[in-house]
DNA sequence: CACTATTTGTACCGAGCGGTAGAGTGGGGA
DNA sequence: TCCCCACTCTACCGCTCGGTACAAATAGTG
């Protein structure tokens, strides 16, 4: 592994991290080249030298988000109870989607590109798998549950949490304040699987 | 109002609906006008000639689209019991959120564009605005309620009724059936406000 | 010290974008 | 009948897009 060649200039986990903040800000298809060199504080062909393509760096950089959002999300599934737990997951996810000072609002996963032309339909499917697998983890919590009431489809729970959270990532990115999102919670938790 | 010169060879309401349906399916960025222009079967010039701008013309097509999503939900709305008022309004979004034959998955408020770029923000503004409106009309009728459970902010619920119902369009655009949706609408209903 | 391997920076590529000019077309009005 | 005028159509505009060629720069290696 020696280093042959003048090294490089940049960290590749550090941009990287940079790109997912301009496709986050922009959408995939509203993050130009320019802007995500720009930001990235490097050139074009050392991107393309180090990640191949654009479709290519955003599925870097945006396993990079995924992976940190899935271990948020397994943080909180880990609490005993599942109500609990529950709660834990949707609100550590509202917090997420709160635009702080480093990153913005809303959640790259849904924001990235729902919809794209078809010649990036790619970034859809990429998105949309890394939003399932998500769910997944819910899913798989809530199956091994004890202690939900009789009769409550796990995966239909799962399935409604996460959607209750995508919903949110609408709301942040269109200017809604944490309190606003945990506001929202308190009526899903006042009411759903009465303790 | 007397019709001089050639007249017009395409319906103009009919190619907005057309026009509706590519952003819905392809998001704001990703529709180009030789795409806009294909299914709406005219070409450019008439399209500017008559819409004004890309910008216009999303703005009209969304305007058609939002007033039959606004109608639906008013009619579900005015059901009598505020339970009942809010299961129509997630059900009936929820089946209009199923792609058939004539129109894609999703809501075009949601994947028409929740992140552009910079030169196209006024879209995300004017889906959020569209959304904000329904959400209005929810909060709106809630807030008449006489029959909420003590202790529940209307306006809270509201929030949350809308974004269980966009995450479902966040679903729906990934593939998720109407039996899917449906079954999330359960869970949701089985342990809110119940009866 | 060359020599080699790699990255950096500038300057550029073809393609497709949103948008338009201007000639051709066809239906109402006098 | 013949003009008028809005509309349609082909062909094109400047621009930016994603992506790349090539030379200068910078490190390890002998």
């Amino acid at each position: 592994m020696s280093t042959i060649g003048r090294p490089r200039a940049f960290d590749e986990e550090a941009v990287l991290d940079r790109a997912a903040e301009v496709f986050w800000r922009h959408g995939y298809e509203g993050a130009s080249l320019s802007a995500l060199t720009g930001a990235m504080g490097i050139n074009r062909p050392s991107l393309y030298a180090t990640f191949g393509s654009k479709q290519e760096l955003f599925a870097r950089a945006f396993g990079r988000y995924h992976d940190r959002q899935v271990s948020v999300a397994r943080a909180a599934l880990d609490r005993p109870g599942t109500r609990e737990a529950i709660e834990a997951f949707l609100r550590s996810s509202a917090d997420g989607l709160t635009a702080v000072d480093d990153h913005p609002a809303g959640c790259l996963s849904v924001q990235g590109g729902l919809a794209c032309s078809p010649e990036n339909a790619h970034v859809s499917e990429v998105l949309a798998t890394g939003r399932a697998d998500t769910e997944a983890a819910l899913a798989d919590r809530l199956t091994r549950a004890t202690d939900l009431p009789s009769g409550v489809d796990p995966r239909a729970l799962a399935r409604f949490v996460m959607a209750l959270s995508e919903g949110h990532a609408v709301h942040a990115a269109a200017g809604a304040t944490r309190a606003e999102l945990h506001a929202s919670i308190d009526v899903a938790l006042r009411v759903l699987i009465p303790a």
